[in-house]
DNA sequence: CTCCATCGTCTACACACGTAATCGACTACG
DNA sequence: CGTAGTCGATTACGTGTGTAGACGATGGAG
């Protein structure tokens, strides 16, 4: 068989640092990326350049020619991204179940009021 | 200032699941852990071998002599294990907030009927 | 006492990742 | 037209990770 489930690699921490920039706005030149980025995490124009390459040979980032540079663009939508995520960690840690993380995250007071009030709202959506 | 922040070692993804085996029964041989995890990752004994020692190194996991081999055991709950990823997914993805995570699950149809009975359950005795 | 099975340690090696310098091509200014 | 700046591509290098073989110590069987 042709091999097409093609898991798509994974993002490394740095390289979602670059796709956050892309998913608020896009598209971008690398210039434009390491505005957003090198300031926080302390990289050079380098680093960034390198990180894109990266997420272009990973079928995450698109490029299209402008002059002589390039504009890059996410090709994977960042909720797919954070699902995918979620997904991981989910089964990761709680038998791929949810509601013992969310039981986790209670108890561990990492659920404030706010949060513990918009997720009453959502279940009583989720239940009309 | 002593050197105590000792921010803790990262427990990677092989290295978790040799932990998850200690953290369902304790203090095991290498050769029992092999006999849990072995089979279903594919590994041989000389990698638990490995990882046992890295978790050792990263302080994850105490030994105690038992004639001439170890007897490994977790020295870090799963608990706080578990807390502490989740906070960094919730961190990274969900600027810190629990309930986008939530709400993302719901959208994404990740939660199951079961699951949402369970978290209305959790609601009503946290607002107790 | 001797030898073998077994234990933990050491060493190994390829690949991913974080971080960056360098290089050859090209463009825009003078 | 030449030259300085900028762009992406290539190369680099240390560390972590996945995976495992080799080795020296040692305890138990005979």
């Amino acid at each position: 068989m042709s091999e097409s489930p093609e898991q798509p690699d994974r993002i490394s921490e740095a390289e979602h640092a670059v796709m956050e920039a892309l998913w608020q706005r896009s598209p971008l030149t690398a210039q434009e990326v390491c505005e957003e980025v090198c300031g926080p995490r302390g990289w050079s124009l380098a680093t960034v350049k390198t990180l894109l390459s990266r997420l272009v040979a990973k079928q995450a980032v698109e490029t299209e020619p402008d002059g002589k540079r390039f504009l890059y663009s996410p090709r994977i939508a960042r909720t797919v991204y954070v699902g995918a995520e979620s997904r991981r960690l989910v089964d990761r840690l709680f038998g791929g179940r949810a509601a013992p993380l969310f039981a986790h995250l209670a108890q561990s007071e990492q659920l404030s009021d706010d949060d513990i009030a918009e997720i009453e709202a959502l279940l009583k959506e989720l239940k009309s």
